[in-house]
DNA sequence: GATGCAAATGCACTTGTGTGCAAGCATCAT
DNA sequence: ATGATGCTTGCACACAAGTGCATTTGCATC
């Protein structure tokens, strides 16, 4: 009836002593390229496997790098997020790391709460996925040797590193295939929140349309998701000359705008309607969409980001850019020529 | 030029020398009750803001629990899995937690790794989303005084405690859903995966409609996801007599069955075909789609997780049923009385 | 001014690991 | 036989925290 309760897990300590070794002698059979005869390498690996000893990584970390990697995203639902964080994940570990995830909303505060929870676990780095951290909190990360990635959150933000996604050369794509395929009156459906990303494929759809003397509907009914697509649909097509060309910044606001145009208002793709989303969602390869989007090139960005890790010495700010993948589908009418 | 590079981030001593105080007063500081006087709290928080210091959860979790929970996931793609994962961590974190997640494959042996992992990190629970330890790993995570907790996995493992849905309702359920729909020919789809929830779901769906004196056609055509559920319906509908009414054990599945159906057969729900789901993923409710399903009851089971964690004694085995919600749209004709 | 009491502070130990250093020991060549 | 060499091994320290215990300080009361 001890009072101890709790500290059921073992040490080396006991491994120690019930191999009949020093204490040193278990840490350097779990250490590679430590010195140890076979003989008590044998005892060692006995003796804890009978106690179930495991190497205590956080009384590791002390000494030398944690190997943790905090994730910090919102909105995890959404589709593509999920892609990202599932990505990701899989190249951390692979490359030996380990992921604390921090779920978060994209408000400044909460950020700055989970960037300070980073620190707290010495995570050696941290990748933000979702929202923007303030530029003193990125300082105090880097004061403390963290390195911090940001993935398509395209802000002006010095020394941390950039993986996005080329939204200039999406806006730009994005509107030939409208033009090629014939479309006279161009919209852009986007959302409320006003991501750098997206707030950049808007810029440039609408440069290049207007270069070319087309005039752009720009509509945003709410946040980035199937139900703000379907509203924008609503409202376009409820005016009395509904546009007949239209990139979605996200496949989600676009598979909500199909929707809507499909149901409410008994239009056909491609033939009444071309539509071009972005991120290139499983779902837009549904058999009821059949999407033409852009896909973003998750892996390549993973093997980067596992490649900034690599790198011993946090050099400075870096930026480094994705061409997105045009996938062709059914939304969007082939060229005429 | 000194060789020591790396060891940026800064100790409670430190802290201590720039306020000048003793290293015990800056511990005390941040601590909950801990005695310290008005003035060296202040001269030690003054410090610590211009250094940039953070408690070192990792060193704190050597002596005391290290509020680290690992969650065990696979296809986190699927948005299912996603939405679990969601509210998972969002739960988790309100409760004080931090998560570690691990992306595994759902085979034994890389089930076993990330089990060990979760062992070398120390982690107070670990949480099994996909995939199922063996018996043997379990024993080890008890004996280290780790509780571990199954979601929807219903394997007869002694020392942990599940949580999951109750899939005998919901076969027995979307049962009568059909025959009140006055559907003839009933099948049942569901994948080649077999987990014992989409195995119950199925035996039951299978007996209540024996007992009630009509055939089930089964069919599995490859993993839990879209292509497998309108490779399904290609096959049924192929044959002379397609079904009328269809149990899908999974939305996916279920949504996969809808667009073959409609595109490939030119069938109209519900009048040629009534379908139910399961899952009630946001998809399912997009306008192609309004499908009849059952939802999860998760922000339910993530309280109840929290609680069980919050239990310091780990009270053995422990299974707790949570109801899903019928949710009804359009995929299953109103009953004809 | 001396005494008593409570609050504040510092010392030293604890947690579990990795590793430099020196001592121990065996093998081998001279 | 003896010295040299090389492999093992244990001691002791470092890492960054929390905390029991003893000591010091501050203040009020007699």
């Amino acid at each position: 009836m001890s009072e101890q309760e709790r500290r059921p897990f073992v040490s080396a300590r006991t491994v120690a002593e019930r191999a009949g070794v020093s204490r040193s002698a278990v840490s350097r059979t779990f250490t590679d390229g430590a010195s140890v005869s076979e003989e008590t390498r044998r005892k060692v690996l006995e003796a804890a496997g009978e106690l179930g000893y495991h190497v205590n990584h956080l009384a590791r970390g002390l000494r030398e790098r944690s190997n943790i990697v905090c994730l910090v995203v919102a909105d995890m639902t959404t589709p593509i997020r999920a892609r990202l964080v599932d990505v990701l994940t899989r190249k951390l570990q692979a490359a030996g790391k380990v992921i604390m995830i921090i779920n978060t909303g994209t408000d400044e505060e909460s950020v700055a709460a989970a960037l300070r929870q980073t620190l707290n676990y010495r995570a050696d780095a941290t990748v933000v996925l979702s929202g923007t951290p303030s530029a003193k909190l990125i300082e105090t990360s880097l004061a403390n040797g963290q390195q911090v990635i940001l993935i398509n959150r395209d802000d002006p933000l010095t020394g941390c590193h950039n993986l996005s996604v080329d939204n200039e050369m999406a806006g730009r794509e994005a509107f030939f295939l409208l033009r090629r395929a014939g479309c006279k009156r161009l919209a852009l459906v986007t959302s409320t929140a006003s991501t750098a990303s997206l707030l950049e494929r808007e810029r440039v759809f609408v440069e290049v349309a207007k270069e070319a003397g087309m005039a752009v509907t720009v509509m945003a009914a709410g946040p980035t998701n199937y139900a703000s697509g379907y509203e924008s649909a609503r409202r376009l097509f409820g005016r009395s000359d509904g546009p007949d060309g239209v990139f979605c910044v996200t496949d989600l606001l676009a598979l909500g705008f199909m929707d809507a145009a499909r149901h409410e208002f008994g239009l056909s793709l491609p033939n009444d309607l071309c539509l071009v989303g972005f991120d290139d969602i499983d779902e837009g390869d549904w058999q009821s969409y059949k999407l033409t989007t852009f896909a973003q090139p998750f892996a390549a960005m993973g093997d980067h980001l596992v490649e900034l890790l690599g790198q011993t010495v946090a050099a400075g700010t870096g930026r480094r850019i994705f061409e997105p993948i045009p996938i062709w589908r059914k939304s969007v009418r082939p060229s005429a020529d």
